[in-house]
DNA sequence: TCAACTCTGTGAACTTCTTCACAATCGGGT
DNA sequence: ACCCGATTGTGAAGAAGTTCACAGAGTTGA
């Protein structure tokens, strides 16, 4: 009764991403059925939890039975919009831009990379993978016809900002940002940032003082 | 008097490592003294919360003053250890793998790529930048050398998993993992995860109704 | 038909994180 | 020497997220 009106935690919304990854896994598996129970047995996920991530969304198992592994993969691929095309456009043909656009990983969620643009001219022209390089500066222009509503951020950071605004000005309302700053965009357009350094200095705070593992290992 | 004794909340070490690069910045810019307000001034960030995150760890301004960046930068960075080398193992020589060798900022923050492997035939031997990829079977002999608690998993999915509890018998304890599942390690080990679909799918989500804005503009 | 069992959906309790608000401190000006 | 405006560090309030715990719905078997 909760279904879908009041606002989604970010953490549900992260988490939901997840869930469709291992519903892609149990369908191949030709699993039909799951309880959250199993789920939180597999993946560690709290079953309640779980179940409260769906109920923002509406009713999705049966009391005493569980939740259909593909009705609910599709449904929650729907409300991810995971279930029709995104174009999407990626600024930046460096080795992190070069590495985006041949994972297949985008692929199969259908994210649609449709152009590729960088400012550097011994680059535009040249082809990445598929896609030809196109120069940033005709971004607008490009997107009036492509009409892409998500852009990805894989330049650096000095470029970043300017870039960013770029592409608000071409009409997207989505960015992932791979530059390690905090982006100044409009209200209503939504950013995620990826920092590996971010992540790396977290992992890097928890090596605390704890001896290396190697010591311990005595074999044959 | 807070000072590094309780456990400290994980938003808060994200956003250190966001600090650090924002002063950093200020550094290069020859700011020598910052305030709370000035900082959430020009990143967003409430003056509370930049406060309250470095309380965890003593005491670093002065009152009616600020923050001095060079004192602050290097104290985080120390809280960090970013201001010693941190060996990493690199698992996985693919177009992410080689984009991650490639990218400069590790280097800056003292990230030391000092090993990749790969268990392609096709692949072992060859150089990926200035490194031999290596035998992943080998993980373990040469890491008895290297000793490094590192390691970036950049794998398809389906061999994250064995790789992970390979690198873990191998010394390692803090993974950060590219691959798009849930790790399964043991208690001592910490793992981030980087999930580019995640993130596409939160931004999808978000690409509501809201008609896209090529339709406003008005131009020349 | 009914009893025993399973499992969902959700209010309520709990935990964690963020923001407020203010006493304590500092530096500068007179 | 003292006052004044600025700014910190932090308890306490508030907001957000997670987990508990259970009523109620569905299923199975006799």
């Amino acid at each position: 009764m909760n279904a879908s009106n009041g606002k989604v935690p970010m953490p549900t919304l992260e988490r939901l991403a997840n869930y469709l990854r291992y519903l892609l896994d149990l369908e191949q598996e030709r699993v039909e059925t799951i309880s959250s129970a199993e789920v939180e047995q597999q993946t560690g996920i709290n079953a309640a939890q779980f179940r409260k991530d769906l109920s923002y969304f509406g009713e999705f198992g049966k009391p005493g039975v569980g939740y259909n592994v593909a009705e609910l993969q599709s449904r929650i691929a729907h409300i991810l919009k995971l279930d029709q095309e995104q174009r999407v456009l990626l600024v930046g043909a460096g080795n992190l831009g070069s590495a985006l656009v041949g994972y297949p990983g985008l692929k199969e969620h259908r994210f649609n990379l449709v152009a590729v643009f960088d400012n550097n001219y011994s680059k535009i022209g040249r082809k990445l993978w598929d896609l030809e390089i196109l120069d940033l500066g005709r971004l607008k222009e490009v997107n009036a016809v492509l009409r892409a509503r998500m852009g990805i951020l894989a330049v650096p950071r000095v470029a970043a900002q300017s870039v960013a605004e770029g592409l608000v000005d071409a009409g997207v309302d989505s960015i992932l940002n791979f530059a390690p700053l905090i982006l100044r965009v409009p209200p209503h357009v939504v950013v995620r940032n990826v920092s590996f350094v971010q992540e790396l200095a977290v992992l890097s705070y928890h090596l605390s003082s704890e001896p290396p593992q190697h010591a311990l290992d005595a074999k044959g």
